[in-house]
DNA sequence: CGGCTGACAACTT
DNA sequence: AAAGTTGCCAGCC
């Protein structure tokens, strides 16, 4: 249903992309946010895979992609930064804590994308 | 041009 | 509750 919606608000493929590259530039620092809630505000919750394919277009962008993880807060991604424990360490340094199973504590650290903002564009069109 | 893959997540059995 | 299946978009073979 929903995902019907957004082709109706006429999305243009490389624009999820974008939307996604947007937020995660907005993501405060200390913050993190997840793949599928990035996936919503880009209009298309089921992408959630999508924002990790995207993420990894961006890892050589400075896009702090560090501060997007999975649903459960483990950072999936950290091989993709060169080094297993450089994402960590950036979370870290930026004042993010983690639990006793090396997950981010989602509770006190999870930034919710606002996609109204960029929906802006398209109004309430359905 | 068709099919497979990937830093995920939700649904189903 | 745990494991398997499906859906998504873009890039690559």
């Amino acid at each position: 249903m929903t995902f019907l919606i957004l082709r109706i608000m006429k999305i243009k493929k490389s624009d999820f992309f974008d939307r996604v590259y947007t937020l995660v530039a907005k993501i405060p620092k200390g913050k993190v946010t997840t793949y599928g809630a990035l996936a919503e505000a880009c209009g298309i919750k089921m992408a959630a895979r999508t924002v990790g394919w995207a993420m990894n277009s961006a890892k050589n962008s400075n896009l702090p992609c560090h501060r997007v993880v999975n649903r459960n807060g483990a950072l999936t991604g950290r091989m993709h930064f060169g080094s297993p424990e450089l994402m960590e360490e950036l979370l870290r340094f930026e004042g993010v804590e983690f639990d006793n199973n090396g997950n981010v504590d989602m509770k006190k650290h999870f930034w919710e994308p606002n996609k109204n903002k960029i929906k802006s564009k398209n109004k309430r069109k359905k």
